[in-house]
DNA sequence: ATTAGGG
DNA sequence: CCCTAAT
């Protein structure tokens, strides 16, 4: 009776039904399908379309996960590391690490049921599953230019990969790996390395590498103890950066099971040691920034993109999940590993980009890879793109070759295993790419930074402009202090000149950038709805995170320690390590929404306070809006002096206060219903004596 | 999933 | 904002 009409009488009188919770639930979302047509596709989805690649295939197969342990006998992959004792820890500095090529195709209606049929038809791509990050020797020395630091001590990592033709395979399949490949054996893998090495050898002419070829690896149990002793009288840590560092994933999990004979990987002996005998810690730094190793969730990878998602598309439906897992807190905590019948929504097919993985779990292929093929030579060169012949195709088709992951450095016993560097190097990329991954788009070595222009208005999808595309991985700037951001990473072109990009008017032909301009203030919100503010789009965020990264320039040892207190490998199972949400302060107006909709509906019913004046914010949970509550209540108690931040003004404060008191009056009166019928109401308050619900109070 | 409160 | 206990 009375708790029901508490709930059915606002603040100020109004009558505030309850809303249903079935129909309320903000997750209850009308599904949306992405239309979009020609060249309409911005740059936004282009690059939503590369790192949903990306992720999907990270994701695309359940072995996936432990890929990188796979590469042994069959799998194509070859790592040779140079090593440089160093304090015992074995620092290998993965400078880059370039994904297979892959081709995502943006702005296909058809997209997916083209692609299914492509991959029935015929064998000219396949789907790998596989993060297949090849070398690319010959770039060393550009790269080196690059970064504009050249590095003697650097040995360098030759990892030259022949995978021969495309190999086919459906997503659903586990991964087989490359049966139509070529396999290279353990001796060709050895008489490659062995090349590789001599051709190390003659460009670091300060290492003296030896082959570790050979040596039977110690066995690695699955909890990556080492059983082993470390080799021979050698110190038991090395450390040795790479300079580059070639890794195929191949889905494939034979790696423990095989661990008698993992294959040689050659890793060059180091010419000095340290003894030193500590824990496993393995250390990875991502030069651009510290990068927390652990990996994080798959979900969490959709997070990752959630802002940017939302940014780009306003599209409830679009990531109600992502919604669900990122913006509710509560939900983090449960990251699950997907399983190929991962089938959440089943949502039909060309959702939008954040359904990419999905869609390929699903079996419905969205993108295909192709497995890189001694791509080098390309300096800077980060992407080579092809552009559909067909000039009346509207679709721009992208091919790219190979992405450079930002540097990392990695720290390792030299008793490790390989099988278990080869799981750390595997666990630090895919935090990479799981974690804090942002995609840049570069044009003419220039920074496309406005997200929402269209690859038409951008000039990407002209012929003479293919060349000059370029991708690159970057940290997400949410995932870490820019203080820990040394210099440009690999990713980051040298001449990142802030381009000042004039914002093209949203297209009408893009639904998503109707409610989502980035300049779109909260309005006054009447209640009704609250326009959601969520302007940290992907554009700004690519400015902070290249302008910062440009400022510093060396690795601090510090920071070196800081990383390794992130518990890296302990389980490369769920280390989802959720990051802590980016601050967003709220604005006067969302204030202002917040207060009006608690005066009407009380202090203690934030999911409907949220989805009266914030249904619409999908970064603000209803936990947020009660501690926002809570923190102006103790901003209007304080004195103003001590206030800080945007002032808030002192009406709402004044509200605030009057809507608590009434509000916490509301509540004990329920305590004891009985006689209590007291009108005994705030001074400020203008409210009928009655003991009823129906009292007006000044709004 | 929500609410309430401490951190 | 995060985390948790309690609903």
């Amino acid at each position: 009776m009375v708790l029901q009409k508490r709930l059915d009488y606002g603040f100020n009188g109004y009558q505030v039904p309850a809303i249903p919770r079935a129909t309320r639930s903000a997750r209850k979302r009308v599904p949306f399908r992405k239309r979009v047509e020609g060249n309409q596709t911005s740059a936004f989805d282009l690059l939503a379309t590369v790192a949903g690649t990306l992720l999907l295939d990270k994701e695309s197969s359940p072995a996936s996960n432990n890929s990188w342990n796979a590469e042994d006998q069959s799998a194509v992959e070859k790592n040779n590391v140079k090593e440089e004792r160093q304090d015992g820890d074995q620092s290998l500095k993965l400078e880059t690490c370039n994904v297979s090529e892959l081709v995502p195709q943006t702005n296909d209606p058809n997209y997916s049921s083209r692609e299914s049929r492509s991959l029935q038809n015929g064998n000219q791509f396949g789907v790998t599953s596989a993060l297949t990050t090849s070398e690319c020797f010959e770039r060393l020395d550009s790269q080196k230019l690059i970064n504009g630091k050249i590095k003697n001590e650097m040995g360098s990592l030759a990892c030259k990969l022949e995978t021969g033709p495309f190999v086919s395979r459906t997503p659903g399949d586990c991964v087989e790996p490359v049966s139509e490949n070529k396999v290279l054996t353990d001796e060709e893998l050895d008489r490659t390395n062995k090349a590789s090495t001599g051709e190390v050898a003659d460009k670091c002419p300060l290492e003296d590498p030896l082959v570790l070829d050979g040596k039977p690896p110690a066995v690695v149990s699955s909890d990556s103890s080492i059983k082993a002793p470390s080799f021979g009288e050698h110190d038991p840590f090395i450390s040795f950066p790479v300079q580059q560092y070639d890794v195929n994933v191949v889905s494939r999990d034979d790696d423990e099971k095989s661990s008698g004979c993992t294959h040689p990987s050659p890793i060059r002996e180091p010419f000095r040691s340290t003894p030193r005998i500590g824990d496993r810690r393995i250390r990875k730094i991502l030069a651009s920034r510290y990068w927390k190793v652990a990996l994080r969730s798959k979900n969490a990878t959709y997070s990752n993109y959630d802002e940017n998602l939302k940014s780009g598309y306003c599209n409830r439906s679009t990531y109600k999940r992502l919604r669900s897992g990122r913006n509710f807190p509560f939900k983090k905590r449960k990251f699950l590993h997907y399983t190929s019948e991962s089938n959440s929504d089943g949502g039909t097919i060309s959702e939008g980009i954040s359904d990419l993985p999905e869609k390929n779990i699903n079996g419905k292929a969205s993108i295909l890879y192709s497995k890189m093929h001694g791509v080098t030579g390309e300096s800077s060169s980060l992407a080579d793109q092809r552009k559909s012949f067909n000039s009346r195709d509207p679709h721009v088709k992208l091919r790219i070759k190979s992405f450079r992951v930002p540097e990392l450095f990695i720290e390792i016993p030299e008793s490790a295993t390989v099988g278990s560097l080869k799981r750390t190097v595997k666990e630090a990329v895919t935090a990479i790419l799981g974690g804090g991954l942002c995609v840049g788009v570069l044009l003419q070595g220039k920074k496309v930074r406005d997200d929402n222009k269209t690859l038409l208005q951008t000039g990407i999808s002209r012929d003479n402009q293919m060349d000059a595309l370029g991708f690159s991985l970057e940290p997400n700037p949410s995932h870490a202090s820019p203080s820990l951001c040394p210099g440009g990473s690999p990713l980051t072109l040298p001449h990142d000149i802030p381009l000042p990009l004039a914002r093209y008017p949203a297209n009408p032909g893009l639904v998503n950038q109707v409610t989502c301009h980035p300049s779109t203030e909260p309005c006054i919100p009447n209640a009704g709805n609250f326009i959601e503010s969520n302007n940290d789009c992907t554009a700004d965020m690519f400015d902070k995170s290249t302008t910062e990264s440009k400022a510093l320039v060396a690795v601090p040892a510090m920071s070196v320690e800081t990383l390794a207190a992130v518990p890296v490998h302990k389980k490369s199972k769920q280390s989802e390590v959720a990051q802590r949400r980016i601050r967003r302060p709220f604005s006067i107006a969302e204030v202002e929404a917040l207060v009006q909709a608690v005066e009407k509906l009380g202090t203690g019913r934030w999911r409907d306070v949220k989805l009266r004046a914030f249904d619409n914010a999908k970064h603000r949970t209803y936990v947020d809006l009660k501690d926002k509550w809570k923190t102006l209540l103790h901003t209007a108690r304080i004195s103003p002096q001590q206030r800080r931040g945007e002032p808030v003004p002192q009406e709402l404060l004044d509200r605030v206060l009057n809507a608590h008191t009434y509000w916490s009056q509301q509540q004990a009166k329920q305590q004891q219903p009985p006689e209590s019928c007291l009108p005994h109401y705030n001074s400020t308050m203008i409210g009928s004596g009655r003991c009823d619900d129906d009292e007006n109070i000044l709004g």
